[in-house]
Formats: C-alpha cells, sequence, structure tokens
RNA sequence: GCGCGGUUAGCUCAGCGGUAGAGCAUUGCCUUCACACGGCAGGGGUCGCAGGUUCAAACCCUGCACCGCGCACCA
C-alpha cells in the first residue's frame, strides 16, 4: 500500500467511484421498501442552465442531507429534473434562429418552431444535469424529470382545468405588466423594481376656461401625455379645488381633457396634480375607472408609440419619444423646468427593460389553499430555516394579488380551453381534451407561466407508489429569492392537489457573490465556472470549501481560496491515510478493555466522542458550515497536528502491544471520521475506506455510503477514570509542548536542531510521558535529575509538567532569563489582579452561579501557585 | 415609508452572557522517516457609535450611523 501517490489526484478517483456508484445502482431509490423514507426534490434548474456555484452549494446541500439520511437507515429519493423555463428557452432558441437563419419564430409558425425548441432541448438542454454528476450529487437519475413531459404537462393541464371548475380561474381584461421585448404580460413577481436616475418634467396645461391661465404638472413620461384623458388633484387641495370640474387643454393631439378629484393624488408631490393616462398607468387606469375616462393606448407592444400618438411619434421607440415629447413641449413654451430625479421603475427580470403597464386581456388565477399554507407555518408542520424567511412568506401572503398566469408564448403548456369560431370568444371549451368537433373551435393561443408547472414539482413528479412512499418530501433546499415564485405555490398547491404538505423542511441558501459583494452575473463575468474549479481542486475540494463557509441562510463572498482549503483539506485526509498504511494494513479492532492505549489515545477517543455528538447537533439544526468546521477542527488540529504526533512515540517504541493498541485506535478514529465525511467527501472518502478496508454496519450495501453513520465509542462511559486522568495529563503535556517549543522558537533554534533538556520539580507522572515530551518538542534528550542545578542564565520555562531547563553552549544571559521571568511574572499577576478582582465582588460571589465561582476560585490558586513558582525561579537566577 | 439582515484581526468569516477565534495573508525557523496542497513559533482586534440591563455584555435591550436585501410606493 505504500505505493499510493503523495498528494491526492481527484480526477480519477472521482470518475472511478461515480461510475461505480452508477453502475451499482446506488442512488437508486426503492418505493417497496421497508426503511423509513427520506427524500427531496431538487429545485429543478433551468433546462437551458449551466451549473452556477449557487447551484453547487445547493446541491451540495442536498446531497449532503441524502447521503447522511442514507447512513441513517433511510430509503432516500433524491429527485432530479429540469423546468421547461418558458420565456428563457424561448428566447435561446429564436436567438439562434435570428442568427443563424435569419428568421423570426413567427417565419417559422407555431409548429415547426416548436420542433426547433424540443431539437435544441435534446441537444443543448440538460447539460447541467451532467455537471451535476461530476459535483457527485446523489440524484436518482432514472427519475429524471422534465416539466414537458407528457404526464407532466398532463397534470398542469388537469390542474387548469379543476381551478377553472372551482371558479379560481377567470379571464378578464386587466392592467398588466407587459415586457416590450418579450411581447408577453408577466406575473408581478416578475417584475423588479430598480431605482433609476431620470428627470421630472414639469408642464404646463392651459386652462380651457381661462385661456393664458395654465395647470403645472410634473410627469416622468411625457411621451404618455398623448393618451391623457384627464388631469387629477386631490379634492381638499385649496390651490385646485375651483379648477375641479373644469378643463385643460392637452397640447397635442390637441383636445380639452377633464379635471377631476381623486383621493388617489398626493398633494405634497411635484405640483399636487397628475396627469392620467389611464392606458399607461395601473394607478391612472383606476382613477379612470372611477371617473369614467376614455383609455387611449398610444403604445404598440413592442414598446414603440402608434399611430393615436400622432404622424410625429407612430413608431418611435418610447424614450425616444420621451425626448421628443419634451422638445416639443418646449417649442410649445409648455416645459417649464426639467429636474433630475429617482424614481423606481419596473423591469422585466428575463429582458431587463422596463416594463409597460399595459390592458390586456389574461388569464388569472385566484390563489388556493391560501389559509391552509399560512397556518402550516404557524403550527410548525412545515418550517423554514432560518425561521426569519417565515415573515416574509408571511407577509406576501398577507397581500396577494390574483395571478396572471397566462404568457403570450409558445413554448409551454398550451391553456387547456377552446373557443367556438366565430364566437368573439365568448363561447369556451375548458378541458383536457378537444371538443368532439374540433374543426369549429380554435385552442388558446397562449401558454402558462412556467411556474405554474413549477408549483406542482413535488408531486407531480412521481408516479403513485413513489407518491406512497415518499411525498410529502422531507426536506426542500433552495434560495429565498424564490419563496413567493416557487415555495410558496407549491405549498398552496400541495394542499391544493393532494391535501398534504409538499415538504417538512425548507432549508434557504444564502446567495453565492464576490470579494466586492456583487451578484454573480454573466454581464458582470465574475461567476467562476464550477467545472474549472472541479478540475482544479475536485468535487469534494469545492464542495467541502463551499460548505465550510455557507453560514445559515447569509449570503457568501465567494474567493476561490477558500476551494484551495477544500482541497488541502482533502490532501490532508489522503496523507493521514498513507501514513497509517505504512505501518502495516492489517486492521486490528479496539478492545477498550484489554488493549494497551496510552493516555493520548484514550484522551482523542474521548474527543472523538465529543465530536460525534456535536456534528448530529448541529445536523439537527441545519448548521452545514458548523458541521465542517468541526471536521476540520478535530482532524487537522487534534487528530493530525497532536494525536498522530504523540502517538509516533508508541508506534515507533518497538512495543508491539503498545503499537497494536495505538493503530486500534486510529484506525477507530479514520473510520469513523470517512463515515462523518462521507456526505461532504462522497469520493475521496469511498477510495480511502476501500484502501484501507475498514468495515462498518451496513444498511443493505458494502459501500461506504451505505454503512451505518458512526456510533460514538464511548470511551468514557467504559473507562471514566483513566479517561478523566488521561484528559488531564495529555492537556498538560500540550502545554508544556507548547511552551517549550516558544522556548526554541524565542532563542531562534532551526525547527530540525535537537535540543538537550533538563525538567526540575515534576510531578511522578511525567516519567511516563516524557518521551513523548521529548519527540513533540524535538529534544535530544530530556533529563529528569531532581538534583539538576541549571547554571545562571539558562533559558527556562515554567510547564505545568515542571521547571523546564533549555542549557545552551555559549547562551547565558542573565539579564535576558531575568526580564523573560519578570515579564511573565508580569502577566501572571495581571491575571491574578483580575481575578481577584472579580472575586472581592461580593455580588458576584453571591450571585454568579456557583461553578462560575468554583472555576474563578481554581483560577486565582492555578496562577497563585504558578506566581511562587516562578519566583522561586527568579531568585534562582540570582537578584 | 415599513420590514429583514449585516457591521468582530489586512481579507473572508465563526462565536451570540462568564479570561476574544479560524482560514488566508504577514514575520521567523524548518524539505526531520504522512503531508511544503506541509510542520512549529510569533505579530496583529478598545468585537460600527452612544446609552441601558446585569455580579458579569462582542453576545440581551434602546437609539443612531453606514452597507445589503425585500415589500410598498409620489406622477
Amino acid at each position: 500500500m505504500s505505493e499510493i501517490s503523495k498528494a491526492y489526484e481527484p480526477q480519477a478517483v472521482e470518475e472511478k467511484w461515480y461510475s461505480r456508484w452508477l453502475a451499482e445502482g446506488c442512488f437508486r431509490a426503492d418505493p417497496a421498501s421497508s426503511k423509513p423514507a427520506y427524500s427531496i426534490v431538487i429545485p429543478p434548474p433551468n433546462v437551458t442552465g449551466v451549473l452556477t456555484l449557487g447551484h453547487v452549494l445547493n446541491n451540495t446541500l442536498q446531497d449532503v442531507l441524502a447521503r447522511r439520511a442514507r447512513m441513517r437507515g433511510a430509503e432516500v429519493l433524491w429527485l432530479p429534473g429540469t423546468d421547461h423555463a418558458g420565456i428563457a428557452t424561448q428566447t435561446v432558441v429564436e436567438r439562434k434562429l435570428r442568427k443563424e437563419e435569419k428568421k423570426t419564430r413567427r417565419d417559422l409558425g407555431r409548429e415547426a418552431f416548436l420542433e426547433r425548441v424540443w431539437e435544441w432541448k435534446e441537444k443543448h438542454g440538460g447539460i447541467i444535469i451532467e455537471q451535476l454528476k461530476r459535483l457527485g450529487a446523489s440524484c436518482d437519475w432514472e427519475r429524471e424529470r422534465f416539466t414537458m413531459d407528457e404526464a407532466y404537462s398532463r397534470e398542469v393541464q388537469a390542474v387548469f382545468v379543476d381551478l377553472y371548475n372551482k371558479g379560481l380561474i377567470y379571464r378578464g381584461k386587466r392592467m398588466v405588466n407587459w415586457c416590450p421585448v418579450s411581447l408577453t404580460a408577466l406575473s408581478d413577481e416578475e417584475v423588479i423594481m430598480k431605482a433609476q436616475e431620470g428627470l421630472l418634467y414639469h408642464m404646463r396645461y392651459e386652462l380651457v376656461e381661462q385661456p393664458g391661465q395654465y395647470l403645472e404638472i410634473a410627469t416622468t413620461r411625457p411621451e404618455t401625455l398623448m393618451g391623457d384623458t384627464a388631469v387629477a388633484v386631490h379634492p381638499n387641495d385649496e390651490r385646485y379645488r375651483h379648477l375641479i370640474g373644469q378643463k385643460v387643454w392637452r397640447p397635442f393631439p390637441r383636445a380639452a381633457i377633464p379635471i377631476v378629484a381623486d383621493d388617489h393624488i398626493d398633494p405634497t408631490f411635484g405640483t399636487g396634480v397628475l396627469k392620467v393616462t389611464p392606458a399607461h398607468d395601473k394607478a391612472d387606469f383606476e382613477i379612470g375607472q372611477r371617473h369614467q375616462l376614455e383609455i387611449i393606448d398610444v403604445l404598440n407592444p413592442d414598446g414603440t408609440l402608434n399611430e393615436l400618438a400622432g404622424p410625429e411619434f407612430a413608431g418611435l421607440d418610447r424614450f425616444v419619444a420621451r425626448k421628443l415629447a419634451a422638445e416639443k413641449l418646449n417649442e410649445l413654451g409648455l416645459l417649464v423646468k426639467e429636474e433630475r430625479y429617482q424614481n423606481n421603475v419596473g423591469f422585466s427580470e428575463r429582458a431587463d427593460v422596463p416594463i409597460e403597464p399595459r390592458l390586456s386581456l389574461q388569464w388569472f388565477l385566484k390563489y388556493p389553499a391560501v389559509e391552509a399554507s399560512r397556518e402550516a407555518l404557524r403550527s410548525g408542520e412545515i418550517r423554514f430555516r432560518p425561521e426569519r424567511w417565515a415573515n416574509v412568506f408571511e407577509h406576501w401572503m398577507e397581500n396577494i394579488q390574483d395571478w396572471c398566469i397566462s404568457r403570450q408564448l409558445w413554448w409551454g403548456h398550451r391553456i387547456p380551453v377552446w373557443y367556438r369560431n366565430g364566437s368573439e370568444e365568448t363561447e369556451f371549451h375548458v378541458s383536457l381534451e378537444p371538443p368532439a368537433d374540433p374543426e369549429n373551435w380554435r385552442q388558446e393561443e397562449d401558454v402558462l407561466d412556467t411556474w405554474f408547472s413549477s408549483w406542482l414539482w413535488p408531486f407531480a413528479t412521481m408516479d403513485d407508489p413513489t407518491r406512497e412512499k415518499f411525498y410529502p418530501t422531507s426536506d426542500l433546499v433552495t434560495g429565498p429569492d424564490i419563496i413567493f415564485f416557487w415555495v410558496a405555490r407549491m405549498m398552496m398547491a400541495g394542499y391544493e392537489f393532494t391535501g398534504k404538505k409538499p415538504f417538512s423542511n425548507v432549508f434557504y441558501t444564502g446567495l453565492i457573490r464576490d470579494l466586492q459583494g456583487r451578484k454573480m452575473s454573466k454581464s458582470l463575468g465574475n461567476s467562476p465556472d464550477p467545472l474549472d474549479l472541479i478540475a482544479k481542486y475536485g468535487a469534494d475540494g469545492i464542495r467541502f470549501g463551499l460548505l465550510r463557509i455557507a453560514p445559515q441562510g447569509q449570503d457568501i463572498r465567494f474567493d476561490e481560496k477558500q476551494v484551495e482549503e477544500g482541497r488541502n483539506f482533502a490532501n490532508k485526509l489522503w496523507n493521514a491515510s498513507r501514513f497509517r498504511q505504512m505501518h502495516g494494513t492489517e486492521r486490528v479492532a479496539l478492545d477498550l478493555e484489554t488493549a494497551t492505549l496510552s493516555s493520548y489515545s484514550l484522551d482523542i477517543l474521548a474527543k472523538l466522542d465529543r465530536l460525534i455528538a456535536q456534528v448530529d447537533a448541529a445536523y439537527v439544526e441545519y448548521r452545514f458550515n458548523e458541521v465542517a468546521q468541526l471536521l476540520y477542527d478535530f482532524f487537522w488540529s487534534e487528530y493530525c497536528d497532536w494525536y498522530v504526533e504523540a502517538a509516533k512515540s508508541d508506534i515507533f517504541s518497538g512495543d508491539e502491544a503498545a503499537k497494536a493498541g495505538t493503530l486500534a485506535v486510529i484506525d477507530t478514529v479514520l473510520a469513523r471520521l470517512l463515515r462523518l465525511l462521507q456526505p461532504l467527501m462522497p469520493h475521496l472518502t469511498a477510495e480511502l475506506w476501500e484502501i484501507h478496508g475498514f468495515e462498518a454496519p451496513t444498511h443493505g450495501s458494502s459501500h461506504l455510503m451505505y454503512t451505518a453513520w458512526p456510533e460514538p465509542v464511548g470511551v468514557e462511559a467504559a473507562l471514566p477514570e483513566r479517561v478523566a486522568t488521561a484528559k488531564q495529563r495529555v492537556g498538560d503535556v500540550y502545554q508544556s509542548v507548547r511552551l517549550a517549543r516558544n522556548l526554541r522558537a524565542e532563542y531562534r533554534i532551526a525547527s530540525n536542531k535537537k535540543i538537550a533538556f533538563h525538567l526540575k520539580a515534576f510531578p511522578q507522572w511525567a516519567q511516563e510521558e516524557v518521551g513523548t515530551l521529548a519527540r513533540l518538542v524535538n529534544a535530544e534528550s530530556i533529563s529528569l535529575d531532581p538534583d539538576y542545578t541549571p547554571a545562571s542564565g539558562v533559558p527556562r520555562v515554567l510547564t505545568p509538567l515542571g521547571e523546564l531547563y533549555m542549557p545552551l553552549e555559549g547562551v547565558v544571559d542573565l539579564e535576558a532569563e531575568r526580564s523573560r521571568l519578570q515579564k511573565e511574572i508580569g502577566k501572571v499577576e495581571q491575571e491574578l489582579i483580575t481575578v481577584r478582582r472579580k472575586l472581592s465582588s461580593e455580588k458576584f460571589v453571591n450571585q454568579a452561579p456557583a461553578a462560575v465561582v468554583d472555576e474563578h476560585r481554581q483560577r486565582e490558586a492555578d496562577w497563585g501557585q504558578r506566581l511562587a513558582h516562578l519566583q522561586k525561579m527568579l531568585s534562582a537566577l540570582g537578584a
């Protein structure tokens, strides 16, 4: 086994294990299993998507949960798949079509275009699925689903029909958010408010009844004034009260429009006068309804102006028209001023252009099961972690508006509605099947919002036996940015259509940002390709690195250093295993009763037991970063830096019993550690498990991933007194080591130089540990002569094991030693003062918990003893 | 405007009532028989500011400042 390479090389190992797991069906979920069920559905990435760091974090967390559940004896289903992502996918294919064939989708026609999209999907879609495999995701790939699969589509349409029949879906002409680029309506959630630097134009409209008198109006959108059908003031605004009911001249096209009074107007904003454009603003539309105003739509769907805006404007883009309108007002002497102004403008999430409020005929949904969903969170039937996201959810649910679910796209689930030809769409048929006489009917052109299919994901992806076993799902891992888009809607769909919650826990990850705190985005080019990172550091490296810095629901600033750290950790594990293999490949079982166990061994076993308990506790709270950190600290610091170094005494001692005992402990620690790390670093741990030939109880397969989650060794319960003594001694030895190394470093002694030490005034047991102490401080020897009399000025330090002297030829500096000791005494005195001040406070002694007071008393005694000892050493130096 | 986060070592972040921590970076020593993707030792912090509660506050409370996010919006 000594031929294992010096550095861990992840690529080959990761590939080997992943294909082995696939070949052996390790990820397969069996609905007929008698094991308890554990299930997760993947948040389906867009079929157009490529893996981002966000996906890496999100899916690593899911994998950790799934893998740990397997080790705890669950039958695990992690169900993967992709989302058809209506607008995104259609846009990608349209762009390609335009670029390669200079054609639009309309040139091809609906059917031919959809064929192209499917072709594209077959060829390029689902890249992300292959990328997830590189990460080590233990999804049951045989169950991969797509939101446009036949069965899934049917379920989507059935849900539409059902909701229609329940009276929750209706069609209506309403103000919707219109995307002038995608040419479709959007839901409120797909609109992102952004602060914009713009201009506030102050213009004036002449009063019809009082020529030469003007009403000043402030607006950010002069290009819509051609659609103004009124101006409005607040009914109680003294400045304008007398004008209500009169008229003003709209300058172009010139027309007299009324001055109306409406409560919606804020008299303190601008001039207190609002131009009312019912066709192009939601609030204006409502004012228009209240006052029966005419609606003049001056915009085309693509955001250009139409002929109603007048010949000069027809065909102009809205932003070009804005400037022109301002110029024209200026020419007419109607522009009072322009001032810089910051306001919020709604942008289309996909196309990243300002949306237009637009009156159009759309399908809407009144959300079902709203109360059941809210109650689920309140009662704890569903839990969010971190819990603060529940407030966000609650707030949204409170103010919930009907959902515009129709989209003017081709790629998606076509709405199952047919209109009778010639009926002006007043007679229609809502059903899964077309009407019996299809030639007389025409199907609705629109498709459904992508999220109208995603909200069924937790159950529409499952067949009956699967649902029986695995639904409701256990955990959901997703980003808080889709609480409304997805999580809330899944809850409503779950209760409405299955009568059950869709999941028990929702874990919200943080967003991954760059070092400047910016969101990762393609356009900024600040998003590293995870595949490159995997190639460079290994999948386990990136997994561990991200896990370690992923606090609960907090945003993360990503630094490649963190991945490097993960890689280094993997390498350290590799080499610790290599070290073990160098001392024999035979496994030695640990028998606590009979084995020869050093204090160090007992101590590390106790620490291992504590680690297991801490890791379990962290998992209960979904504190993944803590899990990673605990394992990292234990392994690197406690195990490698301290235990293994100390254990070398036994390994190289020639005492076979001591060596065997130590190797058994090493095996015990490594075997448990590999199991604890399996969910985090599945490939590396699988490889090492096999190299070592470890064995453990399993849940039905010999793979590490199916071994039982580790139980504590129970060393403290088995050997309470010996462990207590060992802990005390090991603590003292390690502290002494630190002090001795410090002494060496202070005298600038090269790390590799062996030094002879003398130890005085030691406890009896120190004799047993002096060999290990010598090894750890790289001592030539440590003599224990009680009569040793140091020459004046010999470097010395007081350790828990006694006075340690480091006689060096030519280094006898009385002054230096005196000042070193005095400095040390000064520190100890300071500590004593602090502790004594505390203990002299009556309130502290009477009111603090007894344990805390005792701790302080103990501290006082320790420091006091130490002070006395130091003073003795100082006087021995000769004052 | 309302709400939610954040502010701790040069950087990225843990800690969230009882003597300030990690990784990276930095300084010095070391290629000694697991590992230089490494080891040892060190330097570096009045825990955003101001009050308060408490025997004890980085941690709890109140206010303020700055950064980020969400919701709602005034044209």
